[in-house]
DNA sequence: CTGAAAGCGCTAACAA
DNA sequence: TTGTTAGCGCTTTCAG
């Protein structure tokens, strides 16, 4: 009599009968239904244990229609794929993400949408039911993307809010707030020449740091702040300090919008025989690793970026088992990261 | 007469009912089988067009026994986690992959593997099939998840040599090979007092590096290279070149296993007032960020790690296609970016 | 509290 | 070439 070969992947069927019991139960027993007797139970868990089984998920989400699963949209512009996992930010959001997520015992799936057909797959990759909903997280402020899983009924949560107008759920910090803070900062160190450097004026989160620093100066006495203009980076940076060492001379206080951009102005007041903090004052946005690297090291505004992230899963689990509840939003408070620059 | 609402996400057989074709022949259209009466195929088309139907991919994995996803398992030591997603490594291999992944129409799942609980739940996701095969990335040499992997018989492949025996496909850098280019280099220039800032010893990569410099240079008529020891960060680098100036003051040549360090290096020589290339030529290795950044900027070892990281993707889809290959590996070479410090 | 049976949406023999 | 049919492995009414 020559029995079968065992099955390489058991089923719930192979586990019903080793504990001898229905299919029904084992599955009761497997998903914690209470109303299951400990004794069949115990059964059951033993067969598990036994065979060695694993619920197969393909066939658990053809019924139950839910995959446990989430997409992490990263949305930029064409051919933005490259640097973008370069960018500390994004390694900071996933590393958020993938933290919160994993205590749901779910991992993200990283989709990158960088085209306007990807963006359109990233939809229907989800339409298809490879994931429950979206993690959305945007380089440029007219991004679409929000927009169609809008449009799609599909849940989605953002990082920071939309740029274009669109009713969904999204985490941002406190902008405004964070450069109000470096303007106190630059204040009550007796600065009185302030100048600031900008980020792209077509990114919201920049604008936001800007008007927050004009306002909160002026509040401080000094409406008038020069402006150079930056696009985040290094070079951008040095560049728009130079530019702000011709235009006002006499300057004491420098507000970069990200850190990056002071690390350049730090470079560039160096050559300058300019002495940081002594002679000026630098304060940096972001706190990310350039902040400490640079020498002397800089004192910048920090985002609760990791948690930032968590409530966004957050926020999107909860729209995954309330769909029908309507789209909300948390801001962040930044907090200002005492250093040697100011 | 009352119609039944539309389906709200419609179904294989909702396309066939539209079609006016069975099931099977709007499958058949859909997957592309190419013995299809055109005709029928315009209808099944248009029918998808009509309704936006997208297969489930449930249902479709199902059978097919196949998910079309693989998952990215970063593997480290127990609260290594933190850190993993700030290291720019990680975001080149992660950007790689997703990169060469993508081409294939499929999206890796980050699975985070930072304890051993974690590791087994990380290859009991692909049991459950959730994902096809695992590309795997350590942080630390005697990770165990790589026999996890093959002892489970799962699709998987390493990015570097196991740190343990493990019969498992990988990829992997010539570490000598970069480090006798930087060897040659400073030979090149001239340093006769040369010496070496190691990376952690228990580090598979740090080791070849440091073997193969040794080598290198005692090729070169210098068989004894003084070396500190450093764990890759800035630091560590800068502790190392302290040390390192004490031991062999009229040093005049340094390689660093790693940029960070070789950066932590030159700020130390600034400070001792060495000139830096004229007096001390450095070589970095990894071509990060920080090479880029630091001034005078470094020369330094290029991993073509996106290369790598569409290799390794590569090789678990061929494995996954065909179980019963055996292992193999591929080796590829680094390369020498001449900047200024050396 | 447990079991029998239906069916999720799809692919793949097999027949026609 | 096309249609019919039988499951893939699981959850979930519905009876008992």
């Amino acid at each position: 009599m020559t029995q079968p070969a065992p099955n390489p992947t058991p089923t719930l069927e192979d586990v019903a009968r080793v504990a001898g019991v229905s299919r029904a139960t084992a599955s009761r027993v497997i998903n914690g239904v209470p109303t299951v007797d400990p004794k069949m139970c115990a059964k059951v868990n033993a067969a598990v244990k036994k065979t060695g089984y694993q619920p197969n998920s393909a066939a658990r989400s053809l019924v139950t229609r839910k995959t446990g699963s989430i997409a992490l949209v990263i949305s930029g512009s064409d051919g933005s794929a490259e640097q973008v996992f370069g960018d500390p930010f994004f390694g900071r959001v996933t590393g958020g993400v993938v933290k919160h997520l994993r205590t749901e015992g779910i991992h993200p799936t990283l989709v990158l949408a960088d085209s306007d057909t990807a963006r359109l797959e990233a939809v229907d990759y989800v339409r298809r039911g490879k994931a429950d909903g979206a993690l959305l997280v945007s380089t440029h402020a007219d991004d679409t993307l929000p927009g169609l899983f809008v449009a799609a009924g599909l849940p989605a949560v953002l990082f920071a809010r939309p740029g274009l107008p669109t009713p969904i759920s999204f985490v941002d910090l406190a902008h405004e707030v964070g450069a109000a803070l470096a303007a106190e900062r630059l204040v009550a160190r007796g600065c009185r020449q302030v100048v600031t450097i900008a980020g792209p004026a077509d990114v919201p989160a920049a604008q936001d740091r800007l008007t927050g620093f004009r306002q909160a100066m002026a509040r401080h006495g000094q409406p008038f702040v020069t402006v150079a203009y930056g696009n985040f980076t290094m070079e951008s940076g040095e560049a728009a300090m130079t530019e702000l060492l011709t235009a006002q001379p006499a300057l004491d206080g420098v507000f970069a919008a990200n850190d990056l951009m002071a690390a350049g102005a730090l470079r560039v007041l160096r050559e300058h025989g300019r002495s940081v903090p002594e002679e000026v004052a630098v304060i940096g946005f972001d706190d990310s690793a350039p902040a400490n690297a640079s020498r002397p090291r800089l004192t910048t505004i920090a985002q609760p970026i990791e948690d930032m992230a968590a409530e966004m899963s957050r926020m999107l689990l909860h729209q995954i088992a309330n769909p029908t509840d309507p789209p909300n939003c948390t801001i962040f408070d930044p907090h200002l990261v005492p250093r040697e620059s100011a």
